[in-house]
RNA sequence: GGCGGGGUAGCUCAGUUGGUUAGAGCGUCGGAAUCAUAAUCCGAAGGUCCCUGGUUCAAAUCCUGGCCCCGCUACCA
């Protein structure tokens, strides 16, 4: 295999470590995961990297009530994510963790390289040592903007947080970012990037924000001590955004800037994100690059949001989706295709367990899966199990011809979708082909050629079985355990299974070198979808 | 309030630069077939394309006005 187009760098945001893993974070990671995949399936190099983030007071917090050092305790609450890549098969090439010396070192590489450096008007310096203050409320753990705060109806003098919470003003010396000096080289940035943000409704919304002015961003703390020390001021610690963002640098290297892996993959090619987080990827991100010198990344990607059976998701209602529990009773590729085929990639979606079994057994079980039993059946019903060969001349006699060409022209649209993170509809584009599968097959009617024309019984059975394992290889990335399962069964080679493998561009006959190989012997077939069967729960 | 995006079949949505009978999947109804996980295939029913006025030979598609929904509007890891 060799590299076949540009180095592909694409990041999941690190996850904090107090959260659980919830279906937010699998559905972030399994977007890269795809891409990740099918990129290194088209001969790309790839880096994937993920991780979780470490710092910060609530973190500090959490690991007293637990007794903990905070080292400790998140030496083990870190573990829960990365088990989250094993249970949904994720095939991160790093995982980073914003505690590890690799980091600490590239955050204060580039604080020094931020505070270096001047402003685009080349007086003012980046960071500058302010006051950070406002109306802090200890129960929520959060600022509020004066105009947030309400009266308290007992005591009119007095006002509360929005929640109810009582505030009161604080101070403390914090260093700031001069973002507000940044403002219009950001909105040129995104002039000339128009790709930079996605979906493009983000874009606008990004570009709004940034055109409504930009204050200054407060990048220190005092008040706790789990963060990374600012350099020359080990009083303070980074704020925590600037500690979290700088992890997609470390990841390949940073500070060392002379090394293969920076100068292979950055700027980033993607940093996939949760919609609630765009801000801090596509302004205050870039920004930060900008004034260290360093290029921004190409892509962010802001995806939406799942609600539970049409229910917003949160802790208090108690309806978190927990990615474990699904996996267990749908099975991880039956997950892994819903969440990427049940909503246009961007928008929210609507979980809920019955239109999850309304893909598992239409368009997995019926669909897919139906399709190569019957085929696979049929050649080991009719031909002792080896691959019969396509009669020369008079595969095109045959609906079933056209339907391969139509399973080998499917790259060439997938592949431009994947790039542009439009899933669902790469997965449209799939199964028109699946569905063109199936009705090629009853148009045919191989099962009526057993006697009168067994030879193009068997060209049938192979057009439709080359087909299968086009369509295979290209949703393996999508669904590898099911998709390795069923090549298993076409007995392809463990090392003919990428995308490179599909076909050859030499013309003649229709067997090429990767395609499926007449008079190999086939296993006896298993069905690879199994149906749901609805019990009387839920 | 400001900026942005929407309102299309029962449901979820596609509809490119305005142009023949407005599409898909799911759901419903009818039929064919029987190789296959009772899977598949064919067909039908079903829409005042939010309302309004206008531009045009022609508008779901452009413009006016209105109603409704959603997102963003800063330091909440």
């Amino acid at each position: 295999m060799s590299p076949s187009s540009t180095p592909y760098f694409l990041t999941t945001p690190i996850y904090y470590v107090n959260d659980s893993p919830h279906i937010g974070h699998a559905y972030t990671s399994l977007a890269c995961d795809v891409i990740a995949r099918f990129l290194r399936s088209e001969g790309s190099e790839v880096m994937f990297l993920t991780g979780t983030d470490e710092h910060g007071q609530k973190v500090e917090k959490s690991a007293k009530q637990h007794n903990l050092d905070p080292q400790k305790f998140v030496d083990e609450v870190s573990k829960r994510f990365r088990k989250l890549s094993e249970l949904m098969d994720f095939s991160n090439d790093d995982f980073i963790r914003t505690t590890e010396a690799r980091h600490i070192k590239s955050c204060q590489a580039l604080w020094k390289r931020i505070s270096d450096g001047k402003t685009p008007n080349g007086q003012d310096s980046n960071i500058y040592l302010g006051k950070y203050d406002g109306w802090y409320s200890v129960r929520d753990e959060a600022f509020y903007d004066e105009s947030e705060l309400i009266k308290d109806t007992k005591n009119p003098s007095n006002y509360l947080a929005p929640t109810g919470a009582s505030v009161e003003w604080v101070e403390e010396p914090s260093y700031f970012f001069r973002l507000s000096a940044w403002q219009d080289k950001l909105l040129e940035f995104y002039e000339n990037n128009p790709e930079f943000v996605a979906p493009q409704s983000r874009r606008n919304e990004v570009i709004s924000f940034v055109k409504g002015g930009l204050r200054d961003l407060s990048i220190s703390r005092t008040s706790f001590s789990w963060g990374i020390p600012v350099p020359d001021d080990d009083s303070h610690i980074m704020y925590v955004w600037l500690d979290a963002l700088t992890n997609y640098i470390t990841g390949i290297n940073f500070p060392e800037i002379t090394s293969d892996k920076w100068n292979k993959y950055w700027p980033a090619s993607l940093h996939m994100v949760g919609k609630d987080i765009l801000r801090f990827h596509a302004v205050y991100w870039p920004a930060f690059l900008m004034s260290a010198g360093i290029e921004p990344p190409q892509r962010v990607f802001a995806h939406g949001w799942w609600t539970n059976e049409g229910q917003k998701i949160s802790k208090s209602l108690g309806n978190v989706i927990d990615p474990e529990v699904i996996v267990r009773k749908y099975g991880v590729d039956a997950v892994r295709y819903f969440l990427l085929r049940e909503v246009p990639f961007g928008n929210d979606g609507y979980f809920s367990h019955a239109s999850m079994v309304t893909r598992i057994n239409k368009d997995l079980a019926n669909d897919f899966g139906n399709l190569a039993q019957r085929v696979l059946s049929m050649i080991s019903k009719n031909f002792e199990g080896v691959i019969p060969y396509p009669q020369k001349n008079a595969e095109c006699n045959f609906k079933s011809f056209e339907t391969l060409s139509l399973s080998q022209n499917l790259l060439s649209k997938v592949s431009p979708l994947i790039h542009k993170q439009a899933f669902n509809e790469a997965l449209d584009r799939i199964w028109e082909v699946v569905r063109e599968a199936n009705r090629s097959i009853d148009k045919d009617e191989p099962w009526k050629l057993k006697k009168k024309n067994k030879s193009g019984m068997g060209t049938i059975l192979w057009l439709q079985a080359e087909t299968i394992r086009n369509l295979a290889i290209i949703l393996k990335p999508f669904m590898p355990q099911s998709m390795d399962r069923l090549l298993d069964q076409l007995n392809i080679p463990l090392d003919e299974r990428n995308i490179v493998n599909l076909h050859e561009d030499n013309e003649g006959d229709i067997c090429q070198k990767y395609s499926l190989r007449p008079d190999s012997k086939l296993p006896k077939p298993v069905a690879i979808f199994p149906k749901y069967i609805c019990e009387f729960e839920d």
